[in-house]
DNA sequence: TTAATTACAGAGTAAATATTCTGAAATAGC
DNA sequence: GCTATTTCAGAATATTTACTCTGTAATTAA
C-alpha cells in the first residue's frame, strides 16, 4: 500500500502538514487530527508522541492541551520528518538489494536510482511544509 | 530494508538478470541460484515457481531439469518482472498516503513525484535484462 | 478539590509479509 | 523399473509492521 515511506511516516507527514496550517503557537488535539486525517487515534497519537520525543512537535497535556510544531513552520522541511520516522535506509539500500551494490561494483540500475534518489532528495527540501500546506489548502 | 521493492521482487530481479547471462535454453537449477545469489533456497523456489506461473521463466523437473528464461533476454525488460510480482501500486498511489490525492485535489509534492515516477519507469524500461546483466557482469 | 480532558508509557494484539516445511509429481540415467 | 534429482503445490511458521488497549500523569476550569 505504501510506496516509499512507512505508514507510520506517510501519517506523521500528514499531520505535520495540517498543524503547518495553524496559527503559531495554537495547539491541536491528537483528537481533531485523527477526524481531519482519518487515521486511527491510538495509531496517531503513538505517532506524536514520536515526534514529540524526537523535537519536531511540542505538546501539552489537559483541555486546551495538544500538539503544535516545535518551530517555525517555514523552517521545517518533509526530509525531517521522513528522517526522523523512517531514517535514512531509502538513501543507501541497493534498489534490487544487492548487498554489495555501492562501493566498486554496482548494480546495472545504480546510477539511474542516484539520480532519482536526487530526485526524491529534491523533492522533500525544495519547499518548507508551511509552503506545501498553504497549496494543498485549496 | 527493501526500498522500493518488495523482497521477493528484488530476488525476482537478481535471479532474472543471473539467468540473462546463462547461454539460451541453458537450465539452471535453484541449486545454483541459491548459492550464487546467497538468497535462501526455499525462497526463491518459490518466487521462481512464481515467475514461471507468469511466464517469465520456463523450467522443467527433473535432474538437468531447472530453470530459464521463457523468451530471450534481449526482449525482457525489469518492469516485466516488477509488475509480475509487485503490480503497479507505485504509479498509482500518493508517496504521503493521502487518499484523495491524485484527481482534482493533489499533494504538495505530486508533481515532483510524478516526475520522479517517470525516472522510475525508465529505469526499468531503459535497457533489456541482457543489456543489463552484461554490464554487471564486469 | 474535584471532574474533565488531554498527552504519555508500555504492553498487547492483529495483520501483512517473509520464510520454511512436507510431501508429491515429473524426468533423466542406470 | 529404480533411484536420484529436480520442480510444484500448499500449508505452516516466523518476523515485521501496523494498530490497539489499559492505566497513569499533567493541566485546566468550575
Amino acid at each position: 500500500m505504501s510506496v516509499l515511506f512507512s505508514r507510520p511516516c506517510e501519517y506523521a507527514l500528514q499531520a505535520v502538514l495540517y498543524l503547518a496550517l495553524k496559527p503559531e503557537g495554537e495547539m491541536t488535539s491528537a483528537k481533531e487530527l485523527t477526524a481531519k486525517l482519518d487515521i486511527p487515534y491510538h495509531f496517531i497519537s503513538k505517532i506524536l508522541q514520536d515526534l514529540t520525543y524526537k523535537n519536531i512537535l511540542y505538546s501539552q497535556t489537559g483541555p486546551t492541551g495538544g500538539f503544535a510544531l516545535a518551530k517555525s513552520p517555514q523552517k521545517i522541511l518533509l526530509i525531517d520528518i521522513v528522517e526522523a520516522v523512517d531514517g535514512k535506509d531509502y538513501k543507501t539500500n541497493c534498489v534490487m538489494g544487492f548487498s554489495e551494490c555501492g562501493g566498486k561494483k554496482v548494480c546495472a540500475v545504480h546510477h539511474k536510482w542516484v539520480g532519482i534518489k536526487d530526485g526524491i532528495h529534491d523533492m522533500l527540501v525544495s519547499k518548507s511544509v508551511f509552503d506545501m500546506a498553504k497549496e494543498m489548502d485549496r
